[in-house]
DNA sequence: TTAATAATGAACACATTGTTGATTAGTCCC
DNA sequence: GGGACTAATCAACAATGTGTTCATTATTAA
């Protein structure tokens, strides 16, 4: 690992200032932050901002990408245990295991998830959620696709997924959070693999 | 009509800087651009912009809405006809056809929707596209949702499906946009009625 | 304890904003 | 075509925020 012993100050500092940032999204929206801003509520020097960040963009950015990052390792950790079978936890109606992760990691971090997943939010971060999405079910379900009996360009099946999760966490953030992970990871699973039509009951089965 | 007409220079003045709008957020984003950016392209003096709009802010609303509205009345105009019958679009490998209009309509104007449904656009017009999605599906399917058959709580399925459908017409703007709207139609009438699993051929049917 | 370095405070030039008031130019309509 | 409106122009303004600097103080690692 790289890391070298990290002065206090620093990561004190760091921490203060993401703080801040999460409570000003809440408040205002990403845009309506300025660095002063910032460090009013993290009661520090408006220069000691520019000594760790380049400017609020640079900001936003490193606080995502750390974001992604733990995702990322989430999905490997779980990568041995989901190849096994597949389809299986659709039909013992178990949810991918990924997913009931994923949904506890979004709770932990709600507010900030909230803001950036919102419509004052961040649109790459959006695309890197989707990104993190597709990966993993590229590793978990692409080899099951059978290329020949394929109906839809593969890419496009991934957008379609990914996007869809996407729109489901985006939807519980924004209502009450009632469901938990595991519901929630049980109703992404039942999409999947039924289908939004066979799930409302819209085709006969 | 409420369309007392209109002084020409308005509507020059206004055409104008939204063209600008439209070139300069391909050129930087929308978040990079000044109100002097805007005018310099325009060629149209700064106080001018002021005395149409309140601020960048307020010109990227008033164009989204009014592409939001031409959206809502391509809606209702093909209401009628998507009433009488439902599942038969997808019997008859027929697309439903709000969609194939909507493609259309977003291939006319593919240069600003490329950006502002990018990575670098606005999620609050990502949310609004999905509201436009929303109603659509409820006035043409959910009549025909069986509701003590449903497998997830409805709110759920709108969020699922609509967001999927944006997250295609994202990957399509990103793309080469190689398939034709009809094409596209199809590829979500499928995924609606079938699911990803079935589509991907990995659920045996 | 000491050498290193993070944080502070104040100041700076610079860019952008939104507004104002006087003037010029284009449009509407009789 | 002419006169009344009013949109657009130009220049200037204060206000706000940005990013950088430098000397000084405070905290940390060892």
């Amino acid at each position: 690992m790289s890391e070298q012993t990290i002065d206090r100050r620093i990561i004190r500092t760091k921490r203060m200032i993401r703080d801040a940032l999460t409570v000003l999204m809440e408040e205002k929206g990403f845009e309506g932050i300025t660095v002063a801003d910032l460090t009013a509520k993290a009661d520090i020097n408006r220069g000691t901002f520019y000594l760790h960040y380049r400017d609020k963009y640079d900001l936003l950015e490193q606080s995502e990408n750390e974001i992604i990052q733990k995702l990322n390792k989430l999905a490997v950790e779980l990568q041995n245990l989901s190849a096994d079978d597949a389809i299986s936890f659709f039909d013992q109606n178990k949810p991918v295991p990924f997913l009931v992760n994923l949904f506890e990691y979004l709770l932990e971090n709600k507010s900030f998830m909230k803001v950036i997943l919102g419509p004052k939010g961040d649109p790459s971060f959006q695309a890197k959620i989707k990104e993190v999405m597709k990966k993993n079910l590229q590793q978990n379900l692409s080899i099951r696709f059978k290329k020949e009996k394929m109906l839809v360009p593969e890419d496009y099946v991934f957008a379609y997924v990914s996007s869809a999760h996407l729109g489901v966490i985006q939807h519980w953030l924004e209502s009450e959070m009632k469901e938990s992970p595991l519901e929630l990871s049980l109703i992404l699973t039942k999409m999947l693999f039924l289908g939004p039509g066979q799930v409302a009951g819209l085709v006969r089965t």
